[in-house]
DNA sequence: AACTATTTATAAGC
DNA sequence: TGCTTATAAATAGTT
């Protein structure tokens, strides 16, 4: 509901995720209070962050609702037998760490170790998602240094507007030519007074460029 | 939302407050999926209706939640002392959860995700990463396949040396020219029997070949 | 359980 | 964060 539509799955960029979690955490929080409301229900929501903050509602209270809860789930959570509480946690730190392992393996993978046991079609597919990668860091990177770069080209071209017009005030309009303001106010260097083809700087677009002359491009910045 | 707007106050209509119910909670129970995937959020949800009946969601489990909701809430819902076992796998279960969190936002952005935020320095060492992986890569692959081709021509050169014994035994050892032997045992191929030297396959080395041609020296396999 | 006319939620942009 | 707006989604009332 909105602009545009969105495909459920995590949200990349971090600020839009933080902004959807904000909207959507409140729109949640307002729908358990109206269905509790509405339908004489008893509704507790909690939510925790990707960062960690806790945000909950409950149309009684948690802890009532908790209690319920465990009611009906017959599970006897409380006291009784900590070992179940012990062998859960156990259980979490070993499903976690199995998790890391798996992650980790693939890592090494796509830091180009631990390569041997991997048949030719899995380096394949290897390859061709590094490449996918870099053309990703490649294409992220040369925008940031284009949009630096018009940046700075724009603001040297208003510096220079700028002492054209003081040039003018301080010593009139004469010399429309402009030879001699130029040369006086550029040190002798050629500004182009168009801030959209300037300077000779070029970044290749990483489409048209080979692995090789990449690192050279990129020394500019 | 619907044909006509409504106020948030308890249905006294009980078919309509069942109705209204069953559509809320299950839009409920979605939106706290969404919300859980799209903000990589944990997210639990309890709900009673008014006949008593439990419906629940949690995107991890609802014991995570309900755990992770009492410690920060600290209270002592539990009864007060927590074994100091269960602290120690609660701690370990947390360091985990760090550390797969932070392996994670490694991985996505080796995965060329989530690359806002990087600088460009960030962004030129990842594109070192990858160019370093890209090259272990194909090393390895291409190391794969050059055994391949070498064992192929060896196995190739015995059996064809095989051949010429076996032809000796059959015709005699007349002909010591070769030339009538070898038209009729390689059906006109010629075979070079030095395997060291073989064929005309040849791979491209990866430090000499730029990302475009790759693909076609992998087909080759 | 379907069907829509409407209201609501919210994605995108500032 | 808060406001705005176009659009997607939820759902109230109806069949």
């Amino acid at each position: 509901m909105g602009r545009g539509k969105i495909v459920i799955r995590r949200i990349d960029n971090s600020t839009s995720r933080q902004v959807t979690f904000s909207k959507r955490r409140n729109g949640l929080l307002k729908k358990a209070k109206e269905l509790g409301i509405l339908c004489d229900a008893e509704v507790g929501v909690i939510i925790f962050s990707s960062t960690g903050k806790l945000y909950d509602y409950a149309s009684s209270s948690m802890r009532s609702v908790i209690d319920r809860y465990k009611k009906v789930k017959e599970e006897d959570y409380q006291l009784a037998n900590q070992t179940s509480e012990v062998k859960f946690w156990q259980r979490e730190a070993a499903m976690l760490r199995q998790q890391l392992q798996n992650l980790q393996e693939n890592h090494r993978q796509m830091m180009g170790e631990e390569l041997t046991g991997l048949s030719v079609k899995d380096l394949q597919s290897l390859e061709n998602q590094l490449e996918m990668s870099l053309r990703g860091v490649r294409t992220r990177k040369d925008q940031i240094l284009l949009d630096e770069i018009h940046e700075l080209n724009q603001k040297g071209s208003l510096i220079h507007q700028e002492n054209l017009e003081l040039y003018d005030k301080v010593y009139g309009s004469r010399g429309k030519n402009g030879i001699s303001r130029n040369a006086i106010l550029t040190n002798g260097l050629s500004i182009n007074e168009d801030p959209h083809v300037p300077v000779n700087l070029q970044l290749c677009q990483p489409q048209q460029q080979n692995s090789e002359n990449t690192s050279g491009a990129t020394e500019l910045g």
